[in-house]
DNA sequence: TCAGAGGGCATGCCCAAGAG
DNA sequence: CTCTTGGGCATGCCCTCTGA
């Protein structure tokens, strides 16, 4: 080895080592779960519109799309001192091996024809509508920050409120289906990101891209059901605690952790009421957002129990849906 | 237009005179009919051994097998005076669509790696598994000499009789399946051919490429079946002649027309007779081989029938089978 | 009249059971 | 114990029907 390789290989191990936290999160293999690291209360919204062409099933978390048809997110965060610009990396990895590589299939590959500066477009899977948004890694790449990704601005200028609350919609579409790509289950990995590419916060959606979402989504939802069924029945037959058996379950679905989450309900006020017209009315009052939310998270979830315990009743999906609208309104909140 | 250009236009349009027949024959879209035009009584049988992985079915003349999987076929023909050496050319083509050409799909094809001297081959769906084997065509082409085909020399000096019958055995696979092709309906057609070009000869096959060809095999000739049992009983419904229409329908799937066959069979003694095993005998004695070979045939066209009426009888279709071996020793003969 | 939805089919693929 | 076979599922796609 000549001298001056000696001397870059130092001066690269000091970089290296200056570098280290944020290489342990960028260039390990990407983890499905949620957190908030950075305490930026990063968190998301689908908001699927009436006439949309996608449907998330919130028991599952999961989005059911129909190729080349865009979806929409709102991706809400709370701006930090000092604000910095902030990056949203998005990738599809397989839900059971997040170490291969996802690729596009030669055939539609084909129908895409290389052009001067669409390159590293074509090859990905994943495509953001968003204006600015880059295309990053490589084929062979296994990190985050080495995989095949969209990188998208997060403009804060633009949408940040007084009270410090970011909120942005983004629109991303599939240029290949599941079936494409060897029928295996994907997850769409959200990162919130500094612009040094350090990880501050990150959000999972399981998604399907098949030409039958509605179906199909249909169809897991009732599996989902009948096996929660079945493990409530066990539990039942076998002694009392069922329904701690089943919390259980619906927490292993629901992989969430909000590190900077304040937990504490003590302060809250609960109060039902009857309305003039009939109908029933909760009101509650939390001293903080953060409980708020949690409560909302917890009126979905119970929600989406029932949405999968009534799978044809169109009202109780309203309802969920109208739950999740609540979720995004309790977001913008200052 | 130039004059340079106008003179070898015209030479051009005598070669084309010249040529015209050859032309019209080879340089139009192909027809999936049998013919034996050249009167080399041009026929095939496929052989297909009891662990064979593909499946004839005799009552459909298609084949069904699955990818890469190689499958045999006996051809005939007779030599004539003088003797000069025949080609078959073998290609795919869609059977409700002729014009339109067959190709492999990208996905397999990208698992196929190019070399230096498999261009041609490569982008072949169907391989022959004979030496000498030659790639011709162009991914443009539409007619016979045109499009991509399979060209096998017969060797006259192996295998020729005594009495100027030519048998030999070939050997092909395909290396995508009819779902790669947009799941269209596929023929395959076998040309006999000259040197020069001209065609003596065709033969059609249907064929099915695919993962379960018992299945699809079955599934046909049972739909196949309950047209037969539907067409019959809408002309019984209607008047008299079921028989004939019967007749009609079967005679439409078999568009064989041998230009060379004696029709005559006013000199034919038949006599059926006991064993003193208690079996059955039929004999039949005939002043031609093709009034032999005629009367096979029509065994053949009614044991398909039986094995479609029971789809489950295995004995019904081995004995298929042998009137389809003894077709082959009745080609065989001087 | 046309587009979206629902039902049904076609077909690759996986898994359990049986045979050599 | 491994390979084959049958059954069943997953999923793209087509056809028909209905509502705007």
């Amino acid at each position: 080895m000549k001298l001056y390789q000696l001397y870059e290989r130092k001066q690269s191990v000091l970089r290296e080592m200056m570098l280290q936290d944020i290489q342990i999160q960028s260039n390990t293999l990407p983890k499905l779960e949620n957190h908030n690291i950075g305490g930026y209360s990063f968190s998301m919204v689908l908001d699927e519109k009436p006439k949309s062409q996608w449907m998330y099933s919130v028991p599952l978390n999961k989005i059911y799309i129909r190729m080349n048809k865009a979806f929409n997110v709102d991706v809400h965060f709370k701006s930090k001192m000092p604000i910095q610009p902030l990056n949203l990396r998005v990738f599809l990895c397989f839900t059971n091996d997040v170490s291969a590589p996802v690729f596009r299939c030669q055939n539609h590959l084909s129908v895409d024809p290389l052009t001067a500066n669409n390159a590293k477009m074509r090859e990905s899977l994943l495509r953001s509508e968003n204006p600015n948004s880059v295309y990053c890694g490589t084929a062979q790449g296994k990190g985050i920050s080495e995989r095949f990704s969209v990188v998208v601005p997060l403009n804060m200028n633009r949408s940040v409120t007084r009270t410090g609350l970011t909120r942005q919609t983004l629109a991303f579409k599939f240029v290949c289906q599941n079936s494409c790509i060897g029928r295996k289950e994907t997850s769409l990995v959200f990162c919130l990101e500094k612009a040094c590419g350090e990880i501050v916060g990150q959000h999972v959606i399981h998604v399907k891209i098949c030409t039958c979402p509605k179906r199909d989504r249909i169809q897991d939802e009732r599996q989902l059901d009948s096996k929660k069924r079945k493990s409530v029945a066990e539990a039942t037959d076998e002694d009392e605690p069922a329904k701690v058996r089943r919390c259980t379950a619906i927490k292993t679905e629901d992989t969430e952790s909000n590190d900077s989450r304040d937990s504490d309900n003590s302060a809250a006020e609960w109060n039902v009421s009857r309305t003039q017209d009939g109908d029933y009315r909760l009101t509650i009052t939390c001293p903080k957002k953060e409980c708020l939310l949690q409560s909302i998270e917890g009126m979905i979830k119970e929600a989406a129990a029932e949405v999968l315990r009534n799978p044809n009743q169109e009202n109780l999906r309203r309802h969920a849906n109208k739950l999740l609208s609540l979720k995004k309104s309790a977001h913008e909140l200052p």
